[in-house]
RNA sequence: UGACGUGUAUCAA
């Protein structure tokens, strides 16, 4: 089953969805029973090539052959649903998985938290975050950047400035996807003064910024007119 | 021995 279950994860990884089906019906033939792990890659896989209705489906399959959902399989269909900006049937997944006896975990907060913040709600986002305190999930380095992303995004730069300070007092430190994130908001704003002393701060951090810090900069110098510099 | 969360540009629609 491990062995299978591998391959199809290969397979999915590549967005070759399909093929990994084909996987699972040799593995069956061949006396090897997919499980658990085994359907929550395939939906993932499916909900990443933006077949997340496919997802529900085969949620739905696996149930019929007597194998049940964990954290993990809910996780990736709210995260599917989330990225097509479907956060209302996200929070019914959540309603499920919870009946289901799976509480949400770090991971199921984080993905809504970005899934609000695609669709602009990044307030809704932040009221998320506190909530997920008391629940006592500590926010990490990817939820942080998730929020200063989706405040920079709807030019809440100061207020993402403020959280990035926030996450280094609690002990998170600021990495290269921080730094680009508020680089590039900065540059949106059209505070690109700013944004190069970021990108001298990043040095002194011990962060170096790197190709996607460099294009968000240049962008913002070309946007101002400033193509020289660029 | 296997599964889930974060950043830039361009083009497209």
């Amino acid at each position: 089953v491990i062995t299978y279950t591998t391959l199809i994860d290969g397979f999915c990884k590549k967005g070759r969805v399909w093929e990994g089906l084909v996987l699972v019906a040799k593995m069956i033939r061949d006396g090897c029973h997919p499980d658990t792990v085994t359907y929550t890659i395939l939906i993932d896989g499916l909900c990443r090539v933006g077949t997340v209705d496919l997802g529900l489906r085969l949620l739905a399959q696996m149930r019929l052959v007597a194998c049940f959902p964990n954290i993990v399989t809910y996780n990736s269909l709210i995260d599917g649903l989330c990225k097509e900006g479907r956060i209302h049937e996200s929070l019914e997944v959540v309603a499920k998985m919870i009946q289901d006896g799976w509480p949400p975990n770090k991971i199921t907060y984080t993905i809504l938290i970005d899934g609000l913040c695609r669709v602009s709600m990044v307030d809704l986002a932040l009221g998320l975050a506190a909530q997920m305190r008391h629940v006592d999930c500590s926010l990490d380095i990817i939820t942080y950047n998730i929020l200063i992303d989706g405040l920079c995004k709807v030019d809440r730069v100061e207020e993402a400035l403020e959280l990035a300070d926030e996450m280094t007092r609690d002990g998170c430190f600021q990495d290269i996807i921080t730094y680009s994130n508020l680089i590039d908001g900065l540059c949106k704003v059209g505070r690109v003064d700013s944004a190069f002393r970021l990108i001298a701060e990043m040095r002194h951090a011990d962060c170096s910024p790197d190709i996607i810090s460099y294009t968000a900069l240049i962008n913002g110098l070309c946007k101002e007119g400033r193509v020289h510099e660029a």
